[in-house]
DNA sequence: ACTTATCGCTACAGTTGTGTATCTTACTCC
DNA sequence: GGAGTAAGATACACAACTGTAGCGATAAGT
């Protein structure tokens, strides 16, 4: 903490959202505390205890303050370089910590039903798409078959993305992102030429 | 702890590791403590520093024992049979205490990076493959076009599990196993029978 | 049965975090 | 520039966990 003019009000509330975002990262979910939080914002716990009960109230108001995310439309045009983009801005998206929050509660939800339960809450109202909005409308322009849209279509993209930060622990590249459109989301919806092999069988 | 005949050796580690493991369900990776697992196990902490510095090194001992895991080979005849009866086992193998033990530290990498490196030690070893066991097997026997078993394609199944578990908090049932390979799998792999919409589009 | 390794118990000082109370300091607004 | 409000500092009793030490108690091997 720098030593300035005293903060107070919103300008605090946004550094202790900071703050426990990136106490998250440093300790995990089950090591964030008061005090730890208090310290790394430059303040007294007693400032905190005003305004929350717990670390987990503090972090669940974090992650309601970035919400709801402004999702850019990447409705451009063209099929591909929109699924391209729509991954591009999920990936995006999960670089902020806020994301990293979220998944670090999913992750634990055994262990933390009731944060669970809340962030669930948090969600169902602003949901999540990125992927699905570049193909719902397509399937309503008609560039795609509308029957080809499932719901599990729509999450192939989010998923493969998901995977790969578990496994690897970093986000994936944009080749990759190319690799998850050219290969499965445009196969998968009826788009051959990008693929090695012929429509039907050698 | 039932009281029973005083544990020790072999048996004592096994009911440790499974202490470790349901301790962990229950509070989480960052509040693991060596005396809440000897509390569980029904035995002193001495008993474990004799063996463990630290909670972190007797859960990885606990995901170690569990592995290499036996893989049943899945391969039976038919790839679509195949394909799902992969998926069912990866779902069995998710089930296992083990499999959370290793999410949880895996969603946690930042914040226990020791603890993250060593479990991918053990991996690099003896890799999880389920849906890709069974595709590498019908690619060479030529059912399906080798070109088209990217990696890629071999996570697909994988991901879209993993993606159900994170976002539902519960393991995917059988019909949405059977969907993934019918509406991701076999189209990718170039076979149109089974989803909706003519192999080019209208 | 006798020995030996090891397990369970108790105790201890030290550390970290909790939640509250109290008091001083410094912004803000009129 | 004075009043009111909110932040920062300090102190406290309490609780949980750590890591080590010492001492029976008990299972296993000969």
């Amino acid at each position: 903490m720098v030593a300035g003019p005293r903060r107070r009000g919103a300008a605090l509330v946004k550094a202790l959202h900071s703050a426990v975002l990136e106490e998250l990262d440093e300790v995990g979910l089950g090591r964030l505390t008061m005090d730890g939080i208090a310290r790394r914002a430059g303040t007294a716990r007693t400032t905190l205890y005003r305004r929350w009960a717990n670390p987990g109230e503090l972090l669940l108001s974090a992650i309601g303050e970035a919400y709801p995310v402004e999702e850019p439309s990447p409705v451009a045009g063209e099929l591909r370089a929109d699924l391209i983009r729509s991954l591009e801005l999920l990936v995006e998206w999960a670089r902020h910590p806020t994301a990293r929050a979220v998944q670090a509660i999913l992750a634990e939800r055994r262990a933390h039903p009731e944060l669970a339960a809340r962030l669930d809450e948090l969600f169902d109202a602003s949901g999540r798409r990125f992927t699905a909005t570049v193909l719902d409308h397509h399937a309503r322009l008609g560039t795609i078959a509308p029957g080809s849209v499932t719901p599990l279509v729509e999450n192939l993209g989010e998923a493969m993305v998901v995977k790969h930060w578990i496994d690897v622990g970093r986000e994936p590249d944009r080749e990759y992102l190319v690799q998850i459109v050219d290969q499965l989301i445009l196969p998968v919806l009826g788009d051959r030429s990008a693929v090695a092999g012929p429509c039907a069988g050698p």
